[in-house]
DNA sequence: CTGAAAGCGCTAACAC
DNA sequence: GTGTTAGCGCTTTCAG
């Protein structure tokens, strides 16, 4: 049953042809191949099941058609679109996805690094785990494979990187708070591991009126989300709306203000940042911002499979979001 | 910068060994090399980088190191836990995991099939689409490379299949839901394209009493999951429980009978499925069976990486769920 | 437009 | 215990 596979040579002795003429049709240049041998090649290889064996074409071309994406972790819807994004966006290079799951920890990152860079894949997108510690792998793995750093950078900026414009962000939600009456904002993000968090920390910081309380939590989780929602419950912060860094947190936080009676929006209007779906699933649904991941990954893509080495340019590409409203937001007539 | 890649024969010059020297060294059997020598070639290659390149060692070796895993959908949670319990099987073997996303869509689903199996990955991995439709492209694949279905099966069971014994489940939820005073009880789940649908369903036709209400929607989503709400509050149903074939079912359908003044646990108790995250966001978070999705990854490989052709046997494996209360089923006092 | 032949980087017989 | 050599399956010069 389990034969033995069939091979280039197998089609191009059954149609009478050679190695090369066959390999011209099923991959190369068929332009340069009369039409009439193409036609019965491809009606040999069809029939006897012929499919080419990727590593051995990917040691010949140098080229593996896949493009690999890293991200911390599975479990954030955001980054899920995202994979999403980049997988749609590799269809339309006929070229595959491959999804790494870094699980938030440093060493697993870079084992992922390097074993995409051992020649598994044509490209590396990855959004890295931390902005101090992720450089050096990303370092390594760069004489190998061209990377781009998406939605967070490191400290050395060793690549180009793709990134929400969070200062943006962060405006067009203290404005959208304001424009329903809010002025006593507080901001609520996961430790500043992460570029993104360090910039919508900072940026709350300078667009919020001074004493504008944040909490900083230790992880994008829904967990941490309850945990800051108790430390604002505790603190009895004088506030009338909060900020989340991402929905996982928002949706904790969502969940412990509402075991403890606090009326969203009447009492707090809530907003986060990456618009995934549990963000309707709440009682009232929350506003967010709508960060457009399929131009992330279309810019990205462009930039990794571009003929040049752009990628190389350490440049930091910011994209504007948009902002989807819901009930977290409405306005409370006075 | 970019200069060209480390080689093996690199490394071998260097320490002044040969090709098969160095790779017994490196990959092999170092068992069978002099210490000394082998000290020599670790450090050499250290120094200069080198890396092994995959295709090449595939190619030769037939062995990709490497284990995919195709899953319906990332946007389910309960797929995601899944896929994260092979990368640690896998990170256990000292292999990757490809993760691919079907997107819910059989063409899609075919493609990615193809792809690992033309010399991608050793083994694959997957939870099928579609019970009836999804036969066709595994049966292809088949002979390329192991595959065991997982969660799901397709009806002409070509190869060995691990899944949750749903039977069981359905009567771990149904005894639970009496103990705690239920006796009129409503099944909710996604069209029974899946076999996991499919068998849930029947089983809660066996198992609950004649005439227990059942509402299928078109698919496991949150928005489905609201519908089915709606459908419910509609037909006004005379029912004190139901019980939901997915997460995304339970929490969009939570959502939706909350926002109806619909009291949980005192008007209904709810219980689900895939114990994801979403159900302790909930309030009142929500009663789950806990699949093992940890001996369920763990069994499938193996299957899937034993010596021999076990995976081939069209065998239907069940493993027991566990159960994990949570308010949502909290006992009401008369 | 087609074929012969070289070789991508690596490992595994097979000799020594 | 180590080196020599033959290929894994494919694409791509280079001749014709």
């Amino acid at each position: 049953m389990n034969r033995h596979r069939v091979r280039l040579i197998d089609v191009a002795e059954a149609a009478g042809v050679s190695r090369a003429t066959a390999s011209r049709v099923l991959s190369g240049s068929p332009r340069h191949v009369d039409p009439v041998l193409a036609e019965r090649v491809w009606t040999v290889a069809r029939r006897i099941g012929y499919r080419p064996h990727l590593s051995a074409r990917a040691l010949r071309t140098g080229q593996t058609g896949t493009i690999g994406i890293v991200v911390p972790t599975l479990a954030n819807p955001y980054f899920v679109a995202l994979a999403e994004a980049f997988a749609s966006e590799a269809r339309d290079l006929g070229a595959d996805l491959l999804i790494a799951d870094s699980r938030n920890d440093i060493e697993s990152e870079m084992t992922h690094l390097r074993r995409l860079a051992d020649g598994r894949v044509d490209a590396i997108a990855i959004v890295p785990v931390s902005y101090e510690d992720s450089g050096a792998a990303l370092a390594e793995a760069l004489d190998a494979v061209p990377i781009v750093q998406v939605d967070r950078r490191t400290r050395d900026g060793s690549t180009a990187a793709i990134v929400l414009d969070n200062v943006a962000g962060i405006r067009l939600l203290i404005d959208h708070l304001h424009s329903v009456g809010r002025e006593r904002i507080a901001y609520v993000g996961a430790e500043t591991a992460s570029s993104s968090g360090a910039e919508r920390l900072a940026a709350f910081g300078d667009l919020a009126g001074t004493g504008s309380p944040t909490t900083v939590v230790s992880e994008f989780s829904t967990s941490a989300g309850r945990e800051a929602a108790r430390h604002l419950l505790d603190s009895a912060a004088d506030i009338d709306a909060i900020i989340c860094g991402a929905d996982v947190l928002a949706v904790g936080l969502h969940s412990t203000l509402q075991r403890s009676g606090v009326s969203l929006p009447g009492d707090i209007a809530l907003v986060s940042f990456d618009d995934s779906e549990l963000l309707e699933l709440t009682d009232p649904p929350i506003t967010s911002l709508s960060p457009p991941v399929g131009e992330i990954a279309r810019r990205t893509t462009e930039l990794l499979m571009g003929e040049g080495d752009d990628w190389r340019e350490p440049s930091v590409e910011r994209l504007e979001p948009g902002i989807v409203t819901r009930e977290s937001t409405r306005q409370i007539d006075p």
